[in-house]
DNA sequence: CTTTTATATATGCTTATACGTATATTAAGT
DNA sequence: ACTTAATATACGTATAAGCATATATAAAAG
């Protein structure tokens, strides 16, 4: 992956929004992205393959459920401007909202379903 | 300016370069980042307007010349990206001869002609 | 084996990007 | 004034991105 390339993944807000709650809770499946970020399976579903095309993220099968991370086989120059695109993003209230979603989520024991 | 729009300005190849040449040099007129670059002054300054709007870069007439460099008033979030920006792309191929052009030109003593 | 939950992909469409070429503008030199 | 160098913009076009909706696949449950 270029630094480009990168760039480019990181240039739309459903993918950043997605990438840097990844990069804070190490591992989501897809119907939590989905969740915390309020917007249509399709949609993120999309977003997170061209992310995984790119190497930037990868996935693994548990069941019915699809786990998304940010990928192990990145370049040593990725890491920093994963972090720091992390700070950039933290401050922002859309991010807060997200983060909210999703403990939510995770804190509700009425309901074995996961969305 | 926010994290999404940063990440489109460095989604482009000439943008990227351009960027990285600035952050590393501190000041380039258009015709110098023409001929580091070898790309068409027309590209490069429609990529320059571009990151100009966005508030990335900002510019200075001296002049016939139009000097760009990376804004000062640019949010705190953004300065360590662009230093890890730097470093990423300061290994390819490609900046190295961005920069080699670049010198060729500055230690060319003989036409007062800047490009 | 049918249903349900989770996820992925296809289709049709609209908008945004990037480009080359031509031309306009601005400043300086003659 | 006229010319030239430096820079910016306009125009037409080709391609890519992104979206909503519908549908397909995969696994588990009943």
């Amino acid at each position: 992956m270029s630094p480009t390339q990168f760039f480019k993944c990181l240039s739309d807000d459903t993918r950043l929004r997605c990438v840097t709650l990844l990069q804070k809770e190490g591992k989501l499946c897809v119907c939590e992205l989905t969740t915390a970020l309020a917007l249509s399976q399709p949609k993120i579903s999309r977003h997170l393959a061209s992310l995984r095309q790119c190497g930037l993220l990868q996935d693994s099968r548990e069941g019915q459920w699809v786990y998304y991370q940010i990928s192990a086989k990145l370049p040593d120059w990725a890491i920093p401007l994963l972090n720091n695109a992390l700070a950039a993003v933290e401050q922002s209230d859309l991010f807060k909202s997200d983060l909210e979603r999703l403990q939510q989520m995770i804190n509700r024991p009425d309901t074995q379903m996961c969305c």
